[in-house]
DNA sequence: TGCCGAACCTGAAAGC
DNA sequence: TGCTTTCAGGTTCGGC
């Protein structure tokens, strides 16, 4: 499941290989796969062809490719400018959005290789020396998808600075997202301040893309099993030094994922290449459950990791090493 | 205003 | 063997 070292991983292999190139063609095999792009396949395509990918940046889990582009157009979910189509000189910026939902997959390929099952956009790119010529987003189970939207200025230091150029313009659709705990520019005072004024348990927090983006269901119980802290902890009794010890956990095992290439439970995560990557074999709670907890059983505990439902999805905690607050309070 | 649950979606695995 | 049910989870949206 992409989370934020799957979508960084992809990042990078995507801006090796399409940066600077031009979109000749594009084909859109499934319309649901651009549903979030409001004004129909034919302006998808009519924003793509013949732009240029300048580079390829993120924030949180959004994926966006900045575009020059070599005709008036319509950013596509930006609102019309009076008028209609304005000249060259005065187009906002717009990019490529991508979003890899559950199953997304965004990879190069060569024209040669036969459709994948669940393939539902393809980029045509300019020819450039050997690499392969063609983007493809394929997409299980539909929950990602591609849009073109506007770029509008930031001042807060752009993206996150993931680009080869800093860039002072973000997605319009990315603007809302808080910063990751890899971002250079991540403020722990605000995320904390953020966390302290919700009135809910700490892993709906972590799961909220305002409070503090990239986190998932995977890495939420991996940070908060290195932390010691119960995925049901109100917000607002969240301590200094535990709010401390969280996000560095959450950077730690974030960054361990990173340089393992991702996580990957099955063939619905891989990086623009396609291969898998083998962070899950370092996962302490997620996914391990009845098996005893890695810390609790070195130095002689019964921990035993348990899986329990919250918010439509598994949880997996310790119960010794993670106690559950009494009475909804600590 | 902000929290929370439902809905979206498909294929694999489990159960019968 | 084949059909049905359950499960996986990021984001958006409507209800409260």
């Amino acid at each position: 499941m992409p989370e934020l070292p799957e979508v960084e991983v992809v990042r990078r292999g995507l801006a090796r290989w399409v940066r600077g190139r031009t979109i000749t063609a594009v084909e859109v095999l499934d319309p649901r796969s651009i549903r979030r792009h409001a004004l129909g396949t034919e302006d998808f395509i009519g924003n793509l062809e013949n732009s240029t990918v300048l580079d390829v940046v993120r924030r949180g889990k959004f994926l966006w490719m900045p575009l020059r582009t070599e005709e008036p157009r319509s950013a596509g979910n930006a609102a019309e400018p009076p008028g209609g189509a304005v000249s060259v000189e005065t187009t906002p910026g717009v990019a490529l959005m991508a979003h890899l939902g559950m199953s997304g997959q965004l990879l190069m390929q060569d024209p040669a290789v036969p459709d994948e099952k669940h393939l539902k956009v393809r980029l045509r790119l300019s020819s450039s020396d050997g690499m392969p010529e063609e983007l493809r987003f394929v997409d299980q189970r539909i929950f990602g998808g591609l849009f073109v939207t506007s770029l509008v200025p930031t001042s807060d230091g752009g993206p996150g600075g993931q680009g080869e150029t800093p860039l002072p313009e973000i997605a319009e659709e990315a603007s809302h997202i808080a910063r990751d705990p890899l971002d250079a520019h991540f403020s722990f005072d605000e995320f904390y301040r953020k966390v302290k004024a919700r009135k809910t348990g700490l892993k709906r927090a972590l799961l909220d893309q305002g409070v503090i983006s990239g986190i998932g269901n995977i890495y939420a119980d991996e940070a908060l099993w290195r932390a010691r802290l119960h995925y049901a902890k109100p917000t607002d009794t969240l301590k200094r030094a535990d709010a401390v010890r969280l996000v560095d956990a959450a950077k730690e095992v974030m960054s361990d994922a990173l340089a393992a290439g991702g996580t990957s439970f099955d063939s619905l995560y891989v990086n623009v290449n396609g291969a898998s990557g083998y962070f899950a074999r370092s996962l302490d709670a997620y996914g391990r459950e009845g098996e005893p907890c890695m810390r609790c059983s070195a130095v002689g505990l019964p921990g035993v990791i348990k899986r329990e439902q919250f918010m439509n999805r598994s949880s997996y905690t310790c119960p010794i090493c993670q106690p559950k607050p009494r009475n909804g309070r600590w």
